[in-house]
DNA sequence: AAGCTCAGATTGACACTGTCAAACCCAACT
DNA sequence: AGTTGGGTTTGACAGTGTCAATCTGAGCTT
């Protein structure tokens, strides 16, 4: 494992974060991410299981930021269910819209490594926000419908915004679905 | 024109429309599209401009078999707007369960030309049957939130649905919205 | 009717991609 | 000291999208 492998492995990672945020989901490559790292074009077999395995890192480690931007506005957000819940979504939405390319690697490349427990323990942290943000509309017991509600209106949202948003505010949607004075 | 032309087209855009259903997402090429439509794999360039191109002229041929799901499922629905509506939304789930490959290049392709003439026409009467089906619930008139509600919670359901489908049914999704009785 | 025009199609080349096999290097153990 | 083995590099391969040059043939002008 030797430090220097790690490192490698992680700069490797770093790298392909930063070709996502700067060219969108197609800027990502194998050969750009070695490069960037200062590696060659095939260090990343040794660390990753091909293109796949590279895009489950860094979808792992995207989870990671993506948990952080939801936390970020819920910091900033008022004490009523409603406005912290609605802290989370936009939160949500805010790093859909501005980190589309590790959005796009997140849920929407086919290739991702499912299985992987790195990246099913870092998307089970981001889910576990959401749910928290819903517990206080359910008695303070997991509600599994109104989770996959908010969940799949906020996430559709997250990709149809462009299309909706005029005329359609993200907070006037969930007040749909949760009227503010609950 | 010269028919012959548009045959090869359309010839292009249907052994597009195969790969995508045989090999998913990933399945589709320029060159196999034009090695299974009997041409060489430099003619696509005169009818499509680029790959983008021809992604867009299947996501627009898509949006048409996409529509035909909705109203497939609504011809054998009930009377009640709800379960108009809900039969829309589970043709809507049909397709992006059954045909990945289609769904995936019309919602999560990064370089569909969204200036199309023809795809803006397609998606557009896509949106008009879900449309359509919520207008019982506004008093007969358009009501963009509620339109931007479901249409958002059906997409991002489409997308997370195996994750949640066990716990929340779509049909329970949608009656925390709407009241089957309203 | 002869000749021209030009869109449709082909061939060939280019840079780039992911992946694999072989060789290489060097630190860590026996 | 010698050997082992993981990390890395080099080199090659098939496959991709795209571009330029060429060929072909139907339809038009004169």
């Amino acid at each position: 494992m030797t430090q220097s492998s790690l490192s490698t492995r992680d700069a490797l990672i770093e790298a392909g974060l930063a070709l996502l945020v700067e060219g969108g989901p197609e800027g990502l490559t194998l050969r750009r991410a070695a490069a960037r790292a200062g590696v060659s074009h095939a260090a990343p077999a040794h660390h990753f299981k091909g293109l796949p395995g590279l895009h489950t890192a860094i979808a792992s480690r995207a989870f990671a930021l993506f948990t952080d931007a939801m936390l970020h506005r819920l910091a900033a957000a008022g004490d009523s269910p409603f406005a912290r819940l609605l802290a989370i979504c936009e939160g949500y939405l805010d790093f859909a819209r501005d980190s589309a390319g590790l959005f796009h690697v997140m849920f929407a490349c086919p290739d991702l490594d499912d299985q992987d427990p790195a990246l099913i323990a870092e998307s089970a942290r981001a889910y576990g926000v959401l749910r928290e943000g819903c517990l206080p509309f359910a008695g303070d017991r997991p509600d599994p419908v109104l989770e996959g509600l908010v969940w799949s209106s906020v996430h559709g949202y997250a990709l149809l915004g462009p299309s909706i948003s005029d005329e359609a505010p993200f907070s006037a949607v969930l007040a749909r679905i949760l009227p503010p004075d609950a």
